[in-house]
RNA sequence: GGGCGGUUAACUCAGCGGGAGAGUGCUACCCUCACACGGUAGAAGUCGCUGGUUCGAACCCAGCACCGCCUACCA
């Protein structure tokens, strides 16, 4: 290996682009229909085929990606199946915007025509958001790719909704819905967003017929007044047990209204009154189904007045709003207006104000359902990580209210269900039906409405699998192993897939569920193209290249906790990448072949040492990633990279790697050096999978893909060097005690310098005269001794280490007064710290109390103390006399 | 209204019953033959507040304060 071929800098670019061709064209993702491999399964939470890659897909998809090429580097047969989601009413109202642009729209087109037009608007644009995924290293089996609309999973889609219309869990009725003017369609009560406003509150007199006082009403949407058809005060209420009338007249209408009793009135608000409009309330349809009171839909679908508000017929509903408050006050039917703030409904795609609005439509009766998927979390089919999620979780299911389904959109799943133009039969089947089987009628019309995609997504982890067929796909990896989401689709898609999948397969669809948080910008808030805080993932892969990118998310990705994202922060990791690098292109002029045969007996220290370490990192980052701890893995192989083996191993080894004397200790070291690299490569390679290919093609002795190497396995404490760590530990404090002293001293890092350490440990003065080599050189001495305690080195500075004392010779440079200053700050630390150890052991309750090994190592560490600081005290007498 | 999370070094965050940690930033010195996207060393914190449990609390419990989020049929 030449060092040409290896910049001094990572560029990766060029890297990222050959690498994942490299991949693709290998086949490196492929799942295997069929293996004797276990299998690891993951179904992608499909991104809207509209999307464009933003934080949050950047961050769930490198979490699943690290996941998938983990198992696959520990020999599983792993699927990671990919798709995209047609997002109904988004996508629709994208290539609405479209049409309008040309001057038309859907209803000139037609809906047969205008679904054309979105298909050609996905082949020309929906490959974008996989392009996007591909930049960022994702291991997909692309070969696999569904799209919710594809024919397969629209077969998987109406199979299930007859099944389900068969078992009586979907219904048809005439309810209260959210409905949006803009997308003109119903939503399901999730896809309301709520917000606080600030409204006012209308109080509003309803005279009684005969004109006199009637009942005060409070509203903060006067103009559903127009459909009132009565006004509600409680049973008990003590103000209206004696009003004598039956009825009051409805202002601005004319209209005599009844009013009832109902218990759902809360006396305490306001007068006691309540208006009820059945029509354009949920609580008031209720009431009115209670009492059977006519509905009166005053607002229409588009958003203006209807017939039935009278003259106001035609209006706007906001300009209704004002023009009806302005009569009221006219007429002196309006008490007072005051303040008011309160929440309301916003349309999640388009953020309009919704209307309750009271429609036909198709619904889920959840309730079974949700039985069913509550009991699997229970038992422990599916496990919630992390656990706070559950209670969510639960509490959703037990409140949850029926699904309304149907949406009156044409880019969707269209609703298999047919309508008898004669008899008014509902026929609900897979194929469109010949004849009406009630009456034999051949004037069959197909319902208009589409399903909610939601309906369709909840199919995916087995719909993409190829359900309804019974595939060895299927057999293989459902139920599916993980998935991985942000907690904001909980409702809408976790639950529901829960619900569908144990319904349908029998099985849960996944036995864990790895819950993550949001990715917000760098002063915490959420990322909003309004806010315009939104960093592009895809601008900071340019910037930075993707592995800093990723390792950045997986550093930060604490559990339940959001992440803060900011460039800066990138560009912190895209430093560790280049440390990577350049640790591997110093590696690499030194190894000239692979060294996987070698024998790794009579090993230095250090050898042993970082050996040793490697174990341990590899136990810590395997733990972390068998429990979604992304950043703890992260994080220990962070340090392991640059404190462990950059900062010490490499530079220990130096002189053994230039000392072409010894060709034993050489090879031996080069051989260490190799199996260590090779083990850190595939380690890392599922948080920074290109450059890590880069670096091992570089390698001697490897073949092929790091994706095929073997993943380091996990021999937990037994293969650890528990000696050679200890000693290594020791030497690394003697050289950092001398480095302290350097600094402290201001002594120039070019002057080599003598040092003696005394101990009367017979161990401690072994190791330091067996490894004195690696002293001089780390510490950059001139010569080292070790001694017995004696006499004490004249015009030296002193550091103390366990029962050794280091006197760094300072002789023509020693300054004594800064000298004593030093020892008398180490001094002041240690008698702090004695302080807090001899409060213990003063204490009774801690001597009986405590366990005996706690008791025990305060005693040692009380010991060390004191040992280290009457070593200090006696240097600094020692300088005060030569001083004095 | 109900629930959840957060509050630890200047910043971002780990730690969640027995020695207050990391990264960034900061200070000093250094272009030492992988890396200045670097090295060595250093300074820096009543672990939000108040009580309680415990031999021992950043960590467990209760209350409070302030942020953030989710949820709800409060007209």
């Amino acid at each position: 290996m030449s060092i040409k071929e290896f910049a001094k800098g990572y560029e990766p670019h060029e890297v990222e682009k050959r690498w994942y061709a490299y991949w693709e064209k290998e086949q490196l993702f492929t799942a295997e229909d069929q293996s004797p491999q276990a299998s690891y399964s993951i179904v992608i939470p499909p991104p809207n085929v509209t999307g464009v890659l933003h934080m949050g897909h950047a961050l769930n998809n490198t979490m699943q990606d690290i996941l998938c090429r983990y198992r696959r580097l520990r020999g599983d047969n792993v699927l990671w199946m990919p798709g995209t989601d047609h997002a109904g009413i988004a996508t629709q109202n994208v290539v609405e915007k479209n049409l309008a642009q040309e001057g038309t729209d859907r209803h000139q087109l037609g809906r047969e025509k205008f679904i054309e037009a979105v298909w050609q608007w996905r082949e020309k644009y929906g490959s974008a958001i996989i392009n996007q995924l591909k930049r960022l290293g994702a291991s997909c089996d692309w070969g696999r790719e569904r799209f919710t609309m594809d024919k397969g999973l629209s077969i998987a889609v109406r199979k299930v909704f007859v099944q389900l219309y068969e078992e009586g869990l979907i219904y048809r009725g005439n309810y209260i819905i959210n409905w949006c003017h803009r997308c003109h369609t119903a939503l399901a009560d999730l896809e309301v967003e709520h917000e606080e406003h600030d409204g006012h509150l209308y109080h509003i007199r309803y005279p009684f017929p005969d004109g006199s006082d009637g009942i005060v009403v409070a509203t903060t949407r006067p103009e559903t007044m127009l459909g009132d058809t009565a006004v509600a005060i409680h049973p008990e209420d003590p103000r209206y047990q004696n009003i004598g009338h039956d009825t009051v007249l409805l202002p601005l209408m004319n209209r005599e209204i009844p009013i009832i009793k109902d218990s759902y009135v809360d006396m305490s608000f306001g007068t006691g009154g309540l208006k009820v409009t059945p029509a354009h309330d949920p609580n008031d349809f209720e009431i009115g189904a209670r009492h059977n009171l006519a509905s009166l839909k005053v607002i229409s679908d588009n958003g203006d007045m209807t017939a039935e508000a009278g003259s106001y017929e035609g209006l706007d509903r906001f300009e209704c709003r004002q023009a009806v408050v302005k009569d009221l006050d006219q007429q002196g039917l309006l008490i007072k207006v005051e303040p008011y703030k309160h929440s309301v409904g916003h349309c999640y795609r388009c953020k309009t104000v919704v209307e309750p609005n009271l429609s036909k439509q198709w619904f889920v009766r959840v309730k079974p359902l949700a039985e069913k998927a509550i009991a699997a979390v229970k038992n422990g089919e599916t496990k919630i990580i992390p656990d706070m999620w559950t209670n969510t979780y639960y509490d959703w299911m037990y409140n949850i209210r029926d699904w309304c389904v149907s949406r009156q959109i044409w880019w969707g799943h269209q609703i298999p269900a047919w309508t008898c133009g004669d008899c008014g039969e509902i026929v609900v089947a897979m194929e469109a039906p010949q004849a009406c089987q009630a009456c034999d009628s051949k004037n069959l019309v197909q319902e208009t409405d589409v399903l909610d995609t939601w309906f369709s997504s909840a199919l995916w982890p087995f719909s993409t699998m190829g359900w309804p067929q019974e595939t060895p796909l299927l057999k293989t990896f459902y139920p599916t192993s993980a998935l991985v989401t942000g907690f904001d689709i909980l409702f809408f898609w976790v639950a529901r897939m829960m619900m569908m999948g144990i319904h349908f397969m029998g099985q849960v669809p996944f036995k864990e569920v790895y819950v993550h948080a949001l990715v917000r910008d760098e002063a915490g808030k959420k990322m909003s193209k309004s806010k315009g805080n939104v960093i592009d993932p895809l601008s900071v892969i340019e910037r930075y290249g993707t592995d800093a990118f990723r390792f950045t998310l997986a550093a930060f990705a604490a559990q339940g906790r959001d992440i803060k994202m900011s460039e800066k922060r990138v560009d912190g990791y895209r430093h560790f990448i280049n440390k990577l690098w350049n640790a591997a292109r110093f590696s690499m002029m030194h190894l000239d072949r692979g060294y996987e045969a070698a024998n790794l007996q009579n090993l230095s220290l250090p050898d042993k040492w970082i050996l040793s370490r490697l174990q341990h990192v590899t136990s810590e980052v395997t733990a972390a990633l068998d429990s979604y701890r992304f950043n703890e893995a992260a994080g220990a192989i962070y340090n392991f990279v640059w404190h462990e083996f950059c900062d010490w191993y490499l530079e220990a080894i130096k002189p053994a790697l230039y000392d072409n004397d010894r060709r034993d200790t050489l090879e031996s070291t080069r051989a260490v050096l190799w199996r260590v690299l090779r083990d850190t490569l595939v380690l890392l390679h599922p948080f920074i999978p290109f450059v890590t290919e880069e670096i091992w093609h570089h390698l001697p002795g490897t073949d092929g893909s790091i994706m095929k190497a073997v993943h380091p396995v996990d021999a937990a404490e037994s293969n650890r060097h528990q000696k050679a760590e200890a000693e290594m530990a020791l030497l690394m404090e003697v050289i950092t005690a001398i480095r302290n002293v350097r600094g402290e001293m201001n002594i120039a890092p070019s002057l080599s310098l003598q040092v003696q350490v005394q101990s009367d440990d017979r161990h401690t003065r072994k190791i330091c005269q067996a490894h004195q080599d690696l002293i001089i050189n780390l510490a950059r001495l001139s010569s080292l001794t070790v001694e017995n305690p004696g006499q004490r080195p004249k015009s030296s500075a002193t550091a103390v280490v366990n029962s050794a004392s280091i006197f760094v010779s300072l002789e023509g440079i020693i300054d004594f007064a800064k000298e004593t200053q030093r020892l008398e700050r180490a001094i002041k630390k240690l008698a702090a710290e004695l302080t807090t150890v001899a409060k213990k052991l003063e204490n009774e309750g801690f001597l009986t109390k405590a366990p005996a090994d706690v008791v025990e190592k305060v005693r040692q560490k009380q010991s060390a103390l004191l040992e280290k600081q009457q070593k200090i005290q006696t240097n600094l007498d020692k300088i005060k006399e030569v001083e004095a």
